[in-house]
DNA sequence: TTCGTACTCAACCGCAAGGTTGAATAAACG
DNA sequence: CGTTTATTCAACCTTGCGGTTGAGTACGAA
């Protein structure tokens, strides 16, 4: 787990981590927000958000005591992209084989 | 890590699972054919495929002594399902933004 | 039936992940 | 100033992951 694609999917493989960035998508929020809103301390959604902005899925500012996170959609695309590649792939492959399959018989 | 789509993050997450799930776009492959691409025991490369098939990524299938991976795309839909959602989600929000921003001037 | 090949199972190890609690920092407020 | 509020840091615990080695299973070939 070095790469930012690793740290991406890793990230969104938290349940608590994926709603996190299901409810950014509405706002911008505070951690004591973001916390309200699960049974797990504080202090363990602090964590979240740092393997989130580590990811590159969220950046933070600070306004005061609080710290807003905010959603970054770029990590989306890159996501995207590596899927999107490799189903493209999977796709040829069998596009060439019903071809071939067709031309045989 | 319970449902589905923590289990094909958390599968992807691995480079060594990518390369392999990379590589069956070109072909269906044994464990022994996989195991010799990558630095790790034989052993390693079967929890792989463990971790793969419990994520629902590929499909096994037997012939003999040899046990064939077979890449299954249908799990990348419910991955960019998921992410497609969100980032319409935000998109959705910025537009709102901007047009109230445009109006307000 | 014996032997080699392909693979899995089982036990173990080191380490990181996700959780906790308690203390520290930092800003707003009286 | 002292106190409350927001957040992080630090230490710790337990669990799971990715790796290993060694033994077991299952099939093919001789």
């Amino acid at each position: 787990m070095e790469d930012e694609l690793s740290r991406a999917f890793a990230a969104l493989a938290d349940p608590i981590r994926r709603d996190i960035v299901a409810r950014l998508t509405a706002d911008d929020m505070t951690v004591t927000e973001i916390a309200s809103d699960y049974d797990v301390s504080l202090q363990a959604v602090s964590k979240h958000l740092r393997v989130l902005e580590a990811a590159g899925l969220i950046s933070r500012r600070r306004d005061g005591q609080q710290r807003w996170a905010h959603l970054e959609v770029d990590v989306f695309d890159l996501l995207t992209g590596w899927i999107d590649t490799y189903r493209r792939r999977a796709e040829l492959r069998h596009q060439r084989l019903d071809e071939i399959l067709r031309r045989s018989t």
